[in-house]
DNA sequence: GTCATATTTGCACAATTGTGCAATAATAGA
DNA sequence: TCTATTATTGCACAATTGTGCAAATATGAC
């Protein structure tokens, strides 16, 4: 693992980890369609310009997918990418 | 999941994404005893106090154990509860 | 076209974060 | 004791971050 990936997978579980963040994933967990961002912000407590930069930097990180349908946006877990990631560090941390 | 895991988790992944912190818990991926500070130095571009917040901070959010014999504080890996709280993640995200 | 809905962006601000340097503490060894 | 080594802490500061509000943008519906 060479600095810029180690620098990328920073850039991962930084994304993943502040509470709004994860809320958003958390809540993309259980949905098999993608959902907009108005139905995201109910999940967290901050107001849709904060929702709205909290995906932008979830997709900036490869968390989420996101597609522009006419006047909205909808997000979808980028799941075998990011589950990878978290089990490829598992696996470096301790093998099983 | 509920709220208090959930922030708790976010703590993790936060510990865990920042470069420096990541840089010294790879460092300690690698060796099967545990390593003081000073050692661990070598590993990343800043200077003993700030690798010694570091340790501090990924001690606190349990990705390391420290042990302090004398003079010096040994710090080893986490290594069961840091890879079951990705592999959790993991397959919350993507279940196969 | 107008209006309503969905989203993003600009601005401001408080809070947090990462860092270096110097001082301090703790302790082993002489 | 004194000295050297290891580690932590206090202070300062620049940079980043998360947030709300208001304005702007984009687009669908009429």
């Amino acid at each position: 693992m060479n600095d810029i990936e180690l620098e990328k997978l920073a850039g991962l579980l930084k994304a993943l980890g502040e509470y709004n963040r994860l809320s958003l994933v958390y809540n993309l967990c259980d949905c098999q369609a993608p959902k907009n961002a108005m139905c995201l912000c109910d999940c967290c407590s901050i107001d849709a310009s904060g929702v709205s930069r909290h995906l932008k930097i979830l997709a900036q990180e490869g968390v989420v997918l996101s597609e522009k349908n006419g006047r909205e946006t909808t997000y979808s877990l980028n799941r075998k990418a990011v589950a990878e990631n978290l089990r490829a560090l598992a696996n470096k941390i301790d093998l099983d």
